[in-house]
DNA sequence: ATCATCACG
DNA sequence: ACGTACGTGATGATA
């Protein structure tokens, strides 16, 4: 990575050496004391100036150095961690093997370590080149399936909201849809399907104004208005969020559609606000996490059947990564889609979204 | 061992 | 008065 080399070259210019850039503690004492760029906002837990990205991003322009801070960091970043990291991993097969857990996170989610294979950059262009190098076994195919919305899906069956089950059904996009609706418009702006787009997730966590105010960078009061026009619109949400809350509360746990129980933590850690969010996500993500699960048993209940070599290879979260060979592609696709999209019935579709490639990048 | 940061769904 | 989204794991620095 060439990158970190001239990122620091010139990052020397201004800072000494001796200052470690990978000590968040020394680089902000520096940038904020000795450079005296204006800090604004919150220190850390242990009072020391935040040197994250974020706030970064907010002395971006006070001084050269300062886009190459951030870009040096997410160089460093994917040369630890995916580089570096990677490849002390790859086993005498010539494959890497993560482990699974699938009893320790509450909702029922899978946990993946030694390593962990469900965090593998896709967001920027430059982390997505990663995923070029996961690729199935010679002449073979990759697949990548995955649950489209699977959780507002389930938050929306769950909740029994009637205009999302409605737009589901339709197989509208569902961001631009709360969009028209929220805006009162036909046509939508891209920033108003993005906003749309924040509010549908900030809800499934449970959000509070202050939250989604901060996600969505306006003020509080425009986030609760933005959150009435919401309510008024998916009034099923509202009620849901509350009933979970108070059985959560209530009993100390919540469940999935299922009827597995996801614990609370009432006491100890942090705020009852914290409780009220874990109690309307966890049915949802939960949920969801079952789902997949079951997915998963059909998917290979049936590779056995058929006696079919293709294998699934990992999970992460709503979609699953498998390598077929040439002879079992066409009926492999067509029958995981099958499988998946009825592996329970909602009163919403399913939709599972398939691609194939000699790759991961490619497969997505 | 804990903190700060950042990668993912 | 305060702080503010859910669930994770890996890394390097620091205590």
């Amino acid at each position: 990575m060439k990158k970190i080399k001239s990122c620091e070259e010139t990052i020397h210019q201004y800072i000494p050496e001796e200052i470690n850039l990978d000590s968040p503690k020394q680089l902000g004492e520096f940038l904020f004391e000795e450079l005296k760029l204006p800090y604004k906002g919150r220190k850390t837990a242990t009072g020391q100036y935040k040197t994250d990205s974020k706030a970064l991003h907010k002395v971006y322009d006070e001084h050269v150095i300062v886009p190459l801070l951030i870009e040096r960091r997410g160089a460093v970043k994917l040369k630890s961690t995916y580089v570096d990291g990677l490849q002390k991993e790859i086993q005498s097969d010539g494959r890497i093997h993560t482990t699974y857990l699938q009893n320790f996170v509450n909702t029922g989610r899978l946990s993946s370590r030694q390593p962990n294979l469900q965090n593998i950059p896709i967001r920027t262009e430059e982390g997505r080149q990663f995923r070029k190098l996961f690729v199935p076994q010679e002449g073979w195919t990759l697949i990548a399936a995955d649950y489209s919305q699977i959780e507002l899906r389930v938050m929306a069956h769950l909740a029994q909201v009637k205009n999302l089950i409605q737009a589901f059904k339709d197989d509208r996009d569902i961001h631009t849809e709360t969009a028209i609706k929220m805006f009162n418009v036909e046509a939508v702006s891209s920033e108003q399907r993005r906003q749309a787009k924040i509010i549908n997730f900030s809800m499934i966590y449970g959000a509070s104004p202050y939250g989604l105010a901060d996600n969505l960078k306006v003020d509080v009061e425009t986030a609760k208005i933005f959150m009435k026009v919401y309510f008024d619109l998916y009034p099923e949400i509202q009620d849901y969020m509350k009933a979970k809350e108070e059985e959560g509360q209530k009993y100390g746990f919540v469940e999935t559609l299922f009827g597995r129980k996801c614990f609370i933590p009432l006491e100890n850690e942090r705020d009852a606000k914290f409780s009220a969010r874990v109690s309307v996500n966890a049915p949802v993500q939960g949920t969801a996490a079952d789902m997949m699960r079951l997915a998963m048993i059909r998917v290979d209940d049936f590779f056995r059947k058929e006696n079919l070599k293709t294998k699934m290879l990992l999970q992460i979260h709503d979609e699953i990564i498998l390598e077929t060979p040439p002879e079992e592609k066409d009926f492999v696709v067509q029958s995981l889609r099958k499988i998946m999209e009825s592996v329970y019935a909602l009163n919403i579709p399913l939709k599972v979204d398939i691609g194939v490639g000699k790759n991961w990048d490619e497969a997505h």
